[in-house]
DNA sequence: ACCGCCTAGTTGACAAGTCGACTAGAGGAT
DNA sequence: ATCCTCTAGTCGACTTGTCAACTAGGCGGT
């Protein structure tokens, strides 16, 4: 469960709730990983029964009580034999390329609006993107690598939009 | 659920059984998505009590007997609904930059060998998509948006070697 | 004669992910 | 006073996807 793995590691860079893990995955690691808060607690619940993490409960003044969960050291064994393992193989799966391959069945009205739209997401990524990365310095090989995902997601939305650019013109 | 919508627009193209499904999501349709046969057949059998899909049993003749599936009228509608309606937002899940994301934690040679593979993988992917894309001609609207799918393709996998190139050097 | 591969499909057990509802207190806005 | 949002987490039902094993006949090679 490559989940596991992410949350392993993120929690290696700091103690977190599954809260915070959350928002990780909706900020910082969103460009390579999302994930819903019920899969996060139920994951990181099972960290905790395979004692690659351990819970601790710390009051929250005014919030709620917070889960704060830390890696242990077995599971930094695991996440550093995760790391050092085969790479899955990836799964391409992208809902929007697959209505333009059966886009014939569209109008050229239904059509523009899909690239459209696409276009208006993709800028929107973008934006959000270079936005973070303008937050963002490269202190030490660890920051350094995580810049680099993101430019590797900067990049390929740069190649989404060209792509559109290229498309739009082609069928018009 | 995307996948029945991809293969009733496959079966739209033409009448197929499941194990044509099946080469076509690891051809042709690979670049945008996969799908295991079991996953496959099941959605069959459910496009067809659906009755978005009909079966006639084909005498095979030396090898096994083919169920061919048909795309019927409610199924050609459900299909132009699918088309027209807000595309689902996409789920990015990239397990390779989950890796590079955590990579601190790998030594130098982990880090190259990591690098290496996936340069391997995408050229690979990339001979395989270009070979394809020679093979085809845009002969109509349809093949011509079919067509811009596998660009898109080729262009993202140039863009990841790109990236690669310059991810190295900045770790060299 | 036997092995392995291709076509074609089926089944069961599981793993992973999604959705919505629900609890609960604090703080801010109307 | 009431409502909304944020933080924090839990639960159940459900959908989707994956893996491995299994059937079964034909074809080609050794």
């Amino acid at each position: 469960m490559v989940l596991a793995r992410i949350i392993l590691g993120l929690l290696a860079i700091a103690p977190m709730t599954g809260y915070d893990l959350k928002r990780h995955f909706d900020s910082t690691a969103g460009h390579f990983w999302t994930a819903d808060k019920a899969q996060i607690y139920r994951t990181l619940a099972k960290l905790v029964a395979d004692g690659h993490a351990a819970v601790e409960t710390v009051a929250g003044s005014g919030a709620p009580d917070r889960q704060e969960h830390r890696i242990t050291a077995a599971g930094q064994a695991e996440l550093a034999a995760w790391l050092a393992s085969e790479p899955e193989r990836q799964t391409e799966r992208d809902p929007f390329l697959a209505r333009v391959f059966f886009g014939a069945g569209l109008d050229e009205d239904g059509l523009r609006s899909l690239f459209a739209g696409r276009r208006e997401a993709v800028q929107e990524r973008l934006a959000r993107y270079e936005q973070l990365r303008a937050e963002n310095a490269a202190t030490d090989r660890g920051a350094r690598l995580r810049l680099l995902t993101l430019d590797n997601g900067i990049a390929h939305l740069r190649t989404e939009l060209a792509w559109l650019d290229a498309a739009e013109e082609e069928l018009a």
